[in-house]
DNA sequence: CAGACCATGTAAAACGTTACATGATTCG
DNA sequence: CGAATCATGTAACGTTTTACATGGTCTG
């Protein structure tokens, strides 16, 4: 069995109890960084999951908003992600509209794709700080060695440090192909 | 239309003539920076691209391999890409099975994910040396600058200055990963 | 002549996306 | 009470992946 949107979802659960709700928000904050996946997805995998018994929800009964089921990974939930990860990887898999822009661009107006590298070079930047607080809540007061060498879930922190990579380059980029375009079409 | 395959076909084919085997061969080496896709999807997409007429085929006889149909776009190709660049993109999109694991290490025998990592790294650095061969060629006898300036068809440079830093930052990531999670584990 | 590479597809199954649908609760 | 947020889905449609299929040419 392929379908890793299950195993993306299991290893986010690891974090916690979460309902579909909270973990489509995780999904768009930091799993983002390697799985891609809309709300819909997830409720239905998670639907998926719970019938083959990999995780069990619970209900929650709150007052302040509506009730809600939050899940958490099962034994067989672990044994699934173990086999995953003794399986080898496929190759990974990008796909950037905006990278689909910047190939063609010479045969094209420049302006709208200048426009949109520029939104996108400020969006990753405001995703580094982003990543900066999260990576600082995680570590606690430790410092990033020592967090890496005895904390618990190192997981979640590394592929933290490589969103923050990612978008770091992301903004970099962006922000030098702006200009590169900028600077051959002085027009406009 | 959403459909960014057929873009990102287009694309590619900006460069020359190329058939649907050696278009696979690109998606392959420089296109899988920025879209992946297998090479069914390929044959497909053309098929549908010179239905449209985006595209338009010639045959070429050749005496030492098999016969090909190669492709190039037309204008309504650049009338379409032209759109396509000035829509709003769409959020990025990764999925890497890779992370998957690194996220739920926590949790799991460590040892495999660690050898997955290690492999990753040494693809990552071979990859980046083929990028700047790739550049080194793109560029002629002309310096970065000078040519990202002055020369013409700069968008596949820009694209593979991105696949280069971003094979540079996996590389990187991943030696440092499996390097933390080594010293964690010291057993195997 | 076997194995590698060139070259191109079809069909079925799996998966992902979009649009639609519903309803509770809080805040201003 | 309207807008925002919380909360959860279904159904229809499109896209992608996998498995299957075929055959030419070259190299050792």
């Amino acid at each position: 069995m392929r379908v890793s949107l299950r195993h993306a979802v299991l290893a986010a659960l690891l974090d916690g109890e979460y309902s579909g709700y909270q973990l489509a928000k995780l999904f768009d904050l930091s799993v983002c960084n390697f799985w891609y996946a809309v709300p819909q997805q997830l409720y239905a995998e998670l639907t998926r999951l719970e019938r083959d018994g990999l995780i069990a929800g619970r209900r929650v009964i709150q007052h302040d908003r509506p009730n809600k089921r939050v899940f958490h990974v099962t034994d067989a939930g672990i044994g699934e992600l173990a086999a995953f990860a003794a399986a080898p990887t496929k190759p990974s898999f990008i796909r950037e509209d905006l990278l689909v822009m910047v190939q063609a661009v010479d045969e094209l107006d420049a302006a709208p794709v200048i426009a949109q590298l520029e939104e996108r070079a400020a969006a990753a930047a405001a995703k580094v700080d982003t990543f900066d607080r999260l990576l600082a809540r995680m570590r606690g007061d430790l410092d990033e060695e020592t967090f890496l060498r005895e904390g618990d879930r190192v997981g979640p922190y590394l592929t933290c440090l490589r969103g923050r990579s990612f978008e770091q380059e992301n903004a970099a980029w962006c922000t030098r192909a702006a200009a590169v375009l900028r600077t051959r079409a002085p027009s406009r």
